[in-house]
DNA sequence: ATTAACTGCATCGGATCTGTTGCAGTTATG
DNA sequence: CATAACTGCAACAGATCCGATGCAGTTAAT
């Protein structure tokens, strides 16, 4: 409720602040500390353009933020956390989860301060997550003993890991990435029973 | 065999390096764009002074590395991971490297540029890595068929969850932590059987 | 105790980045 | 087509940081 106001930018402006952000991610990814200058360049943009939409440096960062974040969570409604199959779910949810932090990584790596949009999305997000781990662990697939919240961390963590893309998983499509994360949440390196 | 030459430091200068190291950590950890002035008023010391041990900013960024970088290798070897039985060495390794990780966080972090010291360093310590879970393999600790770099990667994602120190566990001991990382990885989150 | 190393302080030049403004030219939109 | 929005360019002031140097005072070492 704080910034999607602002009357509709022309199509023209528009299509500046999506590439605007999209080198900010491309760059800032490479370089945290990179200009502004840097950033324009790669967006194909004069620095000045980037200054009339973001007044400070740190706006271009909280619309970055925002915006991966909104992403994010349209990835983990699409897995339909609360009404399919966990298991489903859990993979669906991965697999596009995977999908979208490969390409907003910086963004969504970004510690949002309290009371920002993004740090509300990504709470949401967390309390989904939870849900469907309550809902896996219904179904036996999680130990009854479990800390949810020590799994969320793991999972969030073979999530980062997962598209940290080692030299060997170079051009291995989503599905397998996110089947073995989840088999390694599920079941870790132990032999198989 | 390239920094370590230097005839030795009066005990005085000795002092200087390590507080200006330390500070380093604490400040950069914070925000790794920090300026030399803030490490230096952390290490309570002339910002002068640090220039005068270390030439360039990325000078003292690589020190900070490869002494971050020594000390993980001495709490691997500590471990006795060609030797101890490979669930000790994994517990022991753990534990050690959490505490080493937690204070030298920042550093360790870094990407090290290959043909560094610290580079070196890491690529040695992720031999012995393999090195222990071959051996935990053997032992029937963890599955024939995993593929252990995959394995390691998720070990190095546990250990870098674990000491990220969740409002949860703030005050837990190293020993509890790393028996948390050890069991998740060979066991991960499914019911015990 | 004498010497050499070390440090703080003040100051310098140079470089880089940010954020702003004015103007002229282009492009969408009704 | 006429208006208003949008953009690039150029130039600006202000701030910040880096790396270096000279000097005077303190501290460790032999």
């Amino acid at each position: 409720m704080s910034e999607t106001a602002a009357r509709p930018l022309r199509a023209d402006a528009e299509r500046s602040v999506r590439a605007i952000l999209e080198a900010a991610e491309r760059v800032l990814s490479k370089d945290p500390g990179a200009s502004m200058e840097q950033i324009a360049a790669a967006a194909g943009v004069a620095r000045t353009t980037i200054h009339r939409r973001f007044a400070h440096r740190q706006a271009l960062i909280d619309a970055l933020a925002s915006s991966a974040a909104r992403q994010l969570v349209e990835a983990v409604e699409d897995g339909r956390p609360d009404t399919a199959p966990p298991l489903v779910a859990l993979h669906r949810i991965t697999a596009n989860v995977l999908e979208v932090k490969g390409a907003w990584a910086f963004a969504l790596e970004l510690p949002a301060d309290p009371g920002s949009e993004a740090a509300a999305l990504h709470e949401d997000i967390g309390r989904r997550c939870i849900t469907v781990l309550e809902r896996a662990r219904a179904d036996k697939l999680i130990d009854e003993a479990a800390d949810l919240h020590w799994v969320r961390r793991v999972y969030y963590a073979l999530l980062g890991e997962s598209l940290r893309g080692s030299p060997d998983d170079t051009g291995i499509d989503t599905d397998t990435l996110a089947a073995r994360v989840i088999d390694t949440l599920l079941h870790g390196a132990g032999p198989r029973t």
